[in-house]
DNA sequence: AACGGTGCTTGATCTGGATCAATAAAACAG
DNA sequence: CTGTTTTATTGATCCAGATCAAGCACCGTT
């Protein structure tokens, strides 16, 4: 594996403490590998045969039930997925396609446990990711639970202006997953960027702007113990 | 605090596997707190003093926003909450309030936190006890996102049969709790009460009897990968 | 027993969002 | 480029579930 990629990793917070001969270690056995738009890296129910690292494109994490299908959140560069099934050794709970070209890293999870059992600041990197991880997930029911569509997608809006530090971007993925991840139709999504509007919200393909961001604020109410996925 | 507490706590996975001191340390600055039904104990964006074990009685997890409530989960005895915001050092996202009487130990955060950064074993148990609240999380979400209400009931309903390992049993909290946790409201708790009735179950004030699960099962499609909240 | 409080149920109505259907607009393959 | 497939939008309709409004059962208090 290209030494810059074992860089990009070590730089993660997840890795950057541990002890160099167990980084090395770890790296002995992973390797790099490209994937196309929409192909499917690993299945839920499926065992965690690798930790991934994902180091550009992007990755959808979704789940299935019943013949309906849902998004569940989306990894970007750099960072990993599924750490909970990987230290656990538990079947994965969601699967996870490209969505589009791909650079991801697999670390066997075998090699991870291994390095996790026997070098504690690895251990406790993990406790933080792990902690953070868990805390995003519960903000995301927070807000499946006590919002109406149409609040989910202005403070969906507002985080994005927040990530990008712009009042004007463009969408990161398709509004049918979007729609997904809302929990919503794509139908609906259609009629609730209608519906922001009268917020000052103009959308023109998959373009944004957000004509006064304290008029939508006002609107959606945007509260850090939902929104703020950085803590 | 009283010895019998101390070994009920150790008994636990999180701290079975720590150094004998380490336990003693953080058992020193330990007490034991009894609360009537309906207390609150922390609320959401408070600062983490205290590490929650639950020894009797039940608490209720909950959240707020906009003048809206919903439960998010219930913690019984005997187990803590809410360890990511303790370790991590961030404002609780959830509140917590008793259920009934309940007694309840208090570790403060520092104690646990010093701990942690020492004690490699206290470490991985506490790696494993957050990957099995996040996946507990995950899969709440799926239940949220991929089921109908009539769905969701049915397959609690199924679970709680699993846990009591009897068709027959009294639902655990007041059935408003229940509406909020599976994200209803209480009248359409009632009603879907009664649309499992035509698959054999049968309700009376808060007991419940499952005429026949396979029934059930046929139409609530149970799936590890939602519903086994042990793996 | 009478009282007031609280939670549960039931009916009537309303509405947010899903579904269905059709078209338009992109994205893609050959 | 052309035809094909996928995605986005829009309108019409439908339905699950929320809300509103009584009434009822239960429970602890006096």
């Amino acid at each position: 594996m290209p030494e810059s990629y074992k860089e990009d990793i070590r730089a993660l917070k997840l890795f950057a403490e541990m002890e160099e001969a167990n980084f090395d270690a770890l790296m002995r056995g992973a390797y790099v590998q490209n994937f196309p738009p929409r192909i499917d890296l690993i299945h839920e129910k499926d065992r965690p045969d690798f930790l991934h690292v994902v180091l550009t494109g992007s990755v959808d994490l979704y789940s299935s039930w019943n013949g309906r299908e849902s998004s569940m959140a989306t990894v970007r560069p750099i960072s990993t997925f599924i750490l909970a099934a990987t230290i656990n050794n538990l079947p994965y709970l969601m699967s996870a396609r490209t969505m589009e070209r791909s650079r991801i890293v697999l670390l066997p999870s075998t090699d991870v446990r291994q390095v996790f059992s026997k070098d504690p600041a690895f251990a406790r990197a993990i406790v933080t990711e792990l902690a953070q991880c868990y805390r995003s997930v519960v903000k995301n029911t927070k807000d499946l639970k006590l919002r109406t569509s149409l609040e989910r997608l202005a403070n969906y809006i507002l985080r994005q202006q927040a990530r990008t530090g712009s009042t004007e971007f463009d969408l990161t993925m398709e509004k049918r997953r979007l729609a997904s991840f809302l929990g919503m139709t794509p139908e609906n999504l259609s009629r609730a960027f209608k519906g922001l509007e009268p917020y000052g919200v103009k959308v023109s393909s998959n373009h944004i702007t957000i004509a006064d961001p304290d008029d939508l604020a006002r609107f959606a109410k945007p509260n850090p113990l939902i929104d703020d996925h950085t803590t």
